[in-house]
DNA sequence: AATGAATGAGAATTCATTCAT
DNA sequence: CATGAATGAATTCTCATTCAT
């Protein structure tokens, strides 16, 4: 009995993300350079050529690796709300965002040593924008309310904190004490100062 | 009649920086792997060949660079005083950090890069950490003394925030706040809580 | 429809034996150094980078030929006998030799040179005295046997002669008479002095 | 006092035997294409440039080093003589070709890489021939009056011999029965057969 | 006579990508 | 859909040789 394109379409699925996993862990832990397709290819005991079946190429692989961690974020913060945000809610926000970087821990140090290769940034960081920019806003209104004085500075701020840990916790993630970090973070902001 | 010693160590000496600065430029700017020996010697309008004259190896060149800057730094911090932090210090230290990640953009944005590489991390890590430990320390009983609850946290949270604001400043230093963030980290971290 | 896994394998035995074959000939006639990848490439036209398919690097290269040659003369005189040699096996193994010369001149001629170049002498040598030795000592039994007064010494003699008449065959071939020789060297070892 | 003419050419005569022998000891040891003239150059504390003062290239230096050696070997066994052996002669030339060997094996153990390589045979080949023809005429007179029976062959023997004994000697000195080597050789060459 | 900085051709090796099967 | 042999451009690195001083 011939396989439906339904069954094919599934195969290929599976393909893909079984390509795109066994290269995000390559990518990450040797990083982008020292990751051949050969390498990739044998970690998914497939050949090299059936990667190029499911990727133009080793840049539109990672492209698509990126992209699909950015779309794992928007998921979670798609901020189609009210731009408004409660205590309740900047809780929950930084609460997401570190289980996030624990379950994905791997993508994190991936995503962060593209960052700072600029060619791949001016690949990526746009898109990336484009999501961080509405979350931006809504925090700001947030601080506003607050009472910050410079609502704007205070955004830079809790955007930066939030990288310096991620950085921080995706260097070492052993003796990291994300959740006690998440309490201070949360006191930091959430009171009138 | 043969150039002195003095004027071929002067030689070497200029050749050595204008090779390291041509080199820090390009890493930083396209990242270490899409640097090749080649474009760093058309960088410096020498050949390929001198710069192995200078270095033994590419991966000799940048960790040359990296210790620079990690000696830049040592220098400005060393902390071989009493191990103890007045709020002038710690606000000396803050924008000391500052004014050194703006004076060397183009360092610090490679030694992100290359921390994301766990390989070069490996390699320079090590010699980071001993410089910064004992300033993590002093700064442990800064905060205690400030009546910070848990001064190990309030260390990390303190680094993080660092590296963080660091990061974004390096990745966008056009439009970056640092001054206004300067103050806001002095308060956070002065004022007892 | 993909090649069977036959097929492949079929495919690369031959293409080592080709990439083989083409280098012997050239690092015999023009010595290893010589001799370089894109040579042996040009000559078995095939690219570069497919030698590197199948051996993992020149050394490696070098290292499989000799070892083959190592090993046809193991397979012609693996003396798992009785450590007894009489006449007739005497002058089989010193025609033998002159065949395997013969049929094998360059293999030969690659053999002394690398033997000459300490550091390959290391890597080849060890293999080879293993293959030797035994020899070695069946032939001192049958000189003790035949009279010899100090057979250590005939031994040694024996084996240099043999090295001898190699070298200067595998040098000029063309004139050597080899044949006659032979007969000499067989007169030589067989009577009683 | 400025030097005269006389001992400028002392000096210039001991630099190119310092440096032809720092040379030829490298060489022997680690191979002519793993001795670059850097190493030379370092091995007789004076600069790269220098030494092309006194060679042309690094081709020249080693075939003015090899070429000395065969002069030496002229120099001992320059038969402008009678063209006729004696025993004692042979007995004489046996000796002092082991003598020699002795105390130059580094420099026939070049002499034995060297003729492996036939482009270097092939430049210092001839030169070789040239000495050794009039050797090898004089000693087939010495082996037709002996009463061989095919002297030519013995020549070719006699010669193969000596080579194959200086090949194992130079391989490990340390081991090899030199002196009872050539009792026998001076044996089986002296008595009727 | 002497130095060593500088050159550039060429070596070994890697790897993304293609393609016949 | 799948294979892996094959390519060739690019990379790091070496080294004989030149040359200004």
């Amino acid at each position: 009995m011939p396989r439906t394109e339904k069954q094919f379409e599934q195969i290929r699925e599976e393909k893909r993300d079984l390509i795109k996993s066994v290269a995000l862990e390559l990518f990450a832990k040797e990083g982008y350079y020292n990751t051949s397709i050969s390498k990739i290819a044998r970690g998914a005991k497939i050949s090299k050529g059936l990667i190029y079946n499911y990727f133009e190429s080793k840049e539109d692989l990672i492209k698509e690796i990126v992209f699909d961690g950015i779309d794992t974020f928007i998921e979670v913060f798609d901020p189609n709300k009210d731009g408004i945000l409660t205590d309740d809610e900047l809780e929950f926000f930084i609460g997401e965002t570190f289980r996030i970087l624990k379950s994905n821990t791997n993508y994190w140090r991936l995503y962060f040593s593209l960052l700072m290769q600029s060619n791949v940034y001016k690949l990526v960081g746009r898109r990336f924008l484009k999501l961080i920019i509405p979350l931006m806003k809504t925090l700001k209104n947030y601080l506003e309310w607050k009472g910050s004085k410079n609502p704007l500075v205070d955004v830079r701020l809790f955007a930066a904190l939030m990288d310096g840990i991620c950085l921080h916790y995706v260097l070492d993630p052993k003796d990291f004490p994300l959740d006690d970090i998440k309490e201070r973070i949360f006191k930091l902001f959430t009171i009138n100062n």
